[in-house]
DNA sequence: ACCCCAAGCTAATGGGGTTAGCTTCGAGGG
DNA sequence: CCCTCGAAGCTAACCCCATTAGCTTGGGGT
């Protein structure tokens, strides 16, 4: 029978998808191994284990998540570069269901791309920031202030927590346009 | 043998606690067996299954959320009475660290206290937010920013999410203090 | 004292994760 | 061109957990 010719990436490539479609908690080796063709133990030759993977698939989604931030960052500045990093945050984490709960996950300090990950994503923040005349301790504030509230709003939504239709795009329109007014006078608070 | 006089609501009571200890995820019902000095089967007389009690811890956890939250708030008004809430939210979760996540499921349509326990939170965070003259789709905009707001800070606090030390608290005040400020002119946004 | 129902038990099934150890593909060197 | 050898993949086996079926018995109500 001829090899399925796996390599590490295209375990967690496919876990990720599946993380997508099942959520991820659900994410069992049992259906990767079937996605992939292959009897389950032989992914222990690729990844160490459940866990592990999980931690990949944060790994691979925590870079992912950098770049759309920074994709939408670039190029502009002030409330143009929030909007529409927020705007970016909040469409990845629609459009990557399983993903997305997996960037929470603190990085393993021995995988140096999903430290440098982190890092990427802090930084467009900082940048972003910046233009806002924010450093220092303030920074440090304001981005915590701005990962909980985007953090939090996509959490909910994915997880149906805002009973009733109730225009949700637009709550999402004033929760950025509260930060916008928040930065703007930030070191008085 | 003597029997162990176990009701459901002792079960849930008993796998809430060990639920903050290990973690809702890693919550089993072998070992809230284990705990109970009870087969795991026997288990079955009180609650549905695993996925029944976790639904059930919910329903206590947002319950004493509830109640949490309208102790934090009754006698008090406008930035008082936000401050007092948002302090008891984040300590709820933060000695509750099983059952807080548990509190962000839908809640079963046909488990009425949990229904009406979510409404309940609801109505304190109404209150509170009309003290700033807040009703209608304002109020409903405000709710959800609140909600992520806190909700995102305490995931990501208890998560490890927030790199270093660098006083939490502080970082917390000041997102209540913008979140504060944006109540008070809260319509034009 | 007896009845009877529910609390608790044991046994059995199925599924997932993990480890051990075997087989064999197939690339690279002779 | 073929032979070797490491790694890819497999089967077998084990453990833990959830769930179901069906039995036993404690102990309250008549």
């Amino acid at each position: 029978m001829p090899r399925a010719g796996l390599t590490p990436a295209i375990v967690v490539a496919e876990a990720a998808r599946l993380a997508d479609e099942v959520g991820l908690e659900k994410l069992t080796l049992a259906v990767v191994a079937q996605r992939l063709g292959v009897a389950l133990p032989s992914l222990y030759k690729h990844v160490k284990g459940l866990d592990a993977l999980r931690q990949h698939i944060a790994a691979l989604a925590s870079s992912e998540l950098a770049d759309a931030l920074s994709e939408a960052a670039v190029g502009r500045s002030g409330p143009d570069a929030l909007r529409a990093m927020a705007d970016a945050y909040r469409e990845y984490a629609r459009t990557h269901p399983g993903r997305y709960p997996a960037t929470t996950r603190a990085p393993d300090p021995d995988d140096p791309a999903h430290v440098r990950a982190g890092e990427r994503a802090l930084t467009t923040i900082y940048a972003v920031l910046s233009g806002y005349g924010l450093t220092g301790d303030d920074a440090v504030d304001a981005t915590r202030t701005l990962r909980s509230s985007l953090h939090g709003f996509v959490s909910l939504e994915s997880g149906g927590g805002f009973g009733m239709p109730h225009d949700v795009d637009r709550s999402f329109r004033r929760l950025i346009s509260t930060l916008d007014t928040a930065f703007r006078s930030w070191p008085e608070r």
